[in-house]
DNA sequence: CTGAAAGCGCTTACAG
DNA sequence: CTGAAAGCGCTTACAG
């Protein structure tokens, strides 16, 4: 392996002391400009390379910034991470990204990988069955800045970057009792995490300004995959007084349960309608076409790590930053048009 | 901020040398059993977490993987990074993952962030217009393993992990013609890219064992996404000889333009069946379900890792792999059965 | 089984 | 604008 080029080739090459060398490589202000140009050259000819580590030793920082995830193959966590990949990417920022499995037992081993990489930062969405902030503690104690995402932890004064999952879960289900819907079955994920209790109080919401009577009978819990829509097709199959429209919490879930009624011969929007979650191009390509509330994943994902690179260099405070919320949308399509069908 | 805790200070209050310290810690086999007993329990006590950057720096390795994909939120993708994610995490490695969006420029800029984070190896699957090698040279002067996956470039002496495309797509297209198809035409990505062009390979393989002529009008090379699908709909609407059948090489974009032409009361498979690629969740939800061939891509992720690590750790010699082929499989649904419909 | 000592490649407070 | 020197926290060849 050819050897390694160091500042100390530079600087005896050009017969200056490494220090300036570094002062150069760094575009440090001091500097005379002649010789930044020397080095640069030089080290371009030498095939110079810095050392992070040993960079990262001295100045006992990273440019590192973990991800916690979920999963990392699901449409709204694949872009949400190719939002942070880019941001992160253009500001000379590495990620390091893990995946709990919707296991709070596995985030906690993440937490500490993390915590032991020494990550200048931590971006977090928590996993199903998370319900401790313990194993997050030790960033706190760091000071390392720490911010949730998507499903996020509530009263631990980290800053939290959402859509208003409330106002999108009126809006989901207000267009639905516009379009003379009543009977509207709600399926969701696990109520502890923010964006499903959420979305469910935007429904009740929207229930009780129309005077809808919430029922219990009509609010479910599943793993919002896409075997949890074909098993409520079934259930709804199965009932004697069905539903006329259904708001299900995630796209994927909705379209395998739309398909799943379909061919029990259950149309759709006409005998039920239904809207999804996500806007997953799945429900572009669908028939009929799925009507869902937009998510901006991407946007999340660069907002997340701009404002976590903002923090660590000082530009932004994040300590006094609550929430930052992003701008969800209604998309109507035929899964909810009753009326009249597209052309 | 709380002072980090290091082998030092394990050292002083314990009366031992760092040395041993540094040793107990890695279990390095020279040591005392109780000896190891006591700095494990003393780091624990102290909430000790070692510094990766000097051990790096002195040991000249980071135990950091680096990944290139052309995009993190497709479907294959994401799911070979969830794979990649699972065993690095087992194994104590980190990933650092870039997207080249389809641009070799893009691509280069990321080999160099990673040659420059010094990744203990790299893992790529490259961008659709990628037509040189040049970028990777650097890893291979200075021995950094290189392997690719998926779409791979050849005649470079790296190790290749993939499926056997060839098969697949001689799988897919004799599945049409076995199902009384002949005009079958076959929609696919950047022909330079080895999964496009094996695929098509396979393709024109079934046609000339069926005597079926290859008409290059029959070839549309395209995007392969969502919007390519319903172009791909609209052309085939224009066409005074309309194809019986399409092979598409994603089903993403078959889907799409399944959706299509079922708006355009094209009857699918009845009127033109439709086999897709990879085995996407979306293909079981629309109606037909699609006929598609299962792509290992969980699997393709956790070899690839496993495969890189064994090497490193000189377990496995990868010098003298060519090629990892991992197993494609058809799967038969009910966008290509002509003669029954599904119960 | 343990220790003393050197060194990995940087950065930066201090001095001039 | 530049340099000398110390130090970040480890690991390991050498010695005993």
């Amino acid at each position: 392996m050819a050897k390694e080029i160091t500042i100390y080739d530079i600087a005896n090459q050009l017969q200056i002391s490494p220090a300036t060398v570094s002062r150069a490589l760094n575009n440090h202000p001091a500097i005379n400009e002649k010789t930044k140009v020397l080095v640069n050259a030089k080290a371009e000819e030498l095939g110079y390379r810095s050392n992070k580590f040993a960079s990262n030793l001295r100045k006992q920082s990273t440019s590192t910034i973990g991800v916690i995830v979920p999963r990392l193959n699901s449409y709204i966590m694949s872009t949400v991470l190719a939002g942070m990949e880019k941001i992160a990417n253009e500001e000379g920022f590495n990620l390091i990204i893990s995946q709990s499995l919707e296991s709070q037992k596995k985030e906690i081993a993440n937490a500490q990988t993390m915590f032991n990489s020494r990550v200048d930062g931590l971006l977090v969405s928590v996993a199903f069955d998370t319900d401790s902030f313990e194993h997050f503690q030790p960033f706190l104690k760091k000071k390392i800045p720490l911010i949730f995402f998507d499903r996020i932890l509530e009263n631990n004064n980290c800053p939290s970057i959402v859509i208003d999952n409330t106002k999108a879960g009126y809006e989901a289900t207000n267009h639905l009792i516009q379009q003379g819907r009543s009977n509207i079955l709600h399926i969701t994920g696990n109520l502890q995490r923010n964006v499903y209790a959420d979305r469910l109080k935007g429904y009740q919401q929207a229930l009780l300004e129309n005077e809808i009577p919430f029922q219990k009978e009509f609010l479910w819990e599943t793993a919002l995959n896409l075997e949890a829509g074909k098993e409520v097709a079934q259930r709804i199959k199965a009932m004697p007084n069905r539903p006329d429209a259904l708001f299900i919490a995630s796209d994927l879930c909705a379209v395998a349960c739309i398909s799943a009624l379909k061919e029990m011969g259950i149309d759709v929007p006409n005998d039920i309608s239904v809207v999804g979650f996500n806007n997953d191009p799945v429900a572009q390509v669908i028939a009929p076409k799925l009507t869902t509330i937009h998510y901006p994943a991407k946007e999340m994902g660069e907002i997340a790590v701009k404002s976590m690179i903002n923090h660590l260099k000082g530009t932004m405070n994040l300590d006094k930053t609550n929430a930052i919320t992003l701008r969800s949308e209604l998309i109507v399509r035929e899964s909810s048009r009753i009326i009249e069908h597209s052309a």
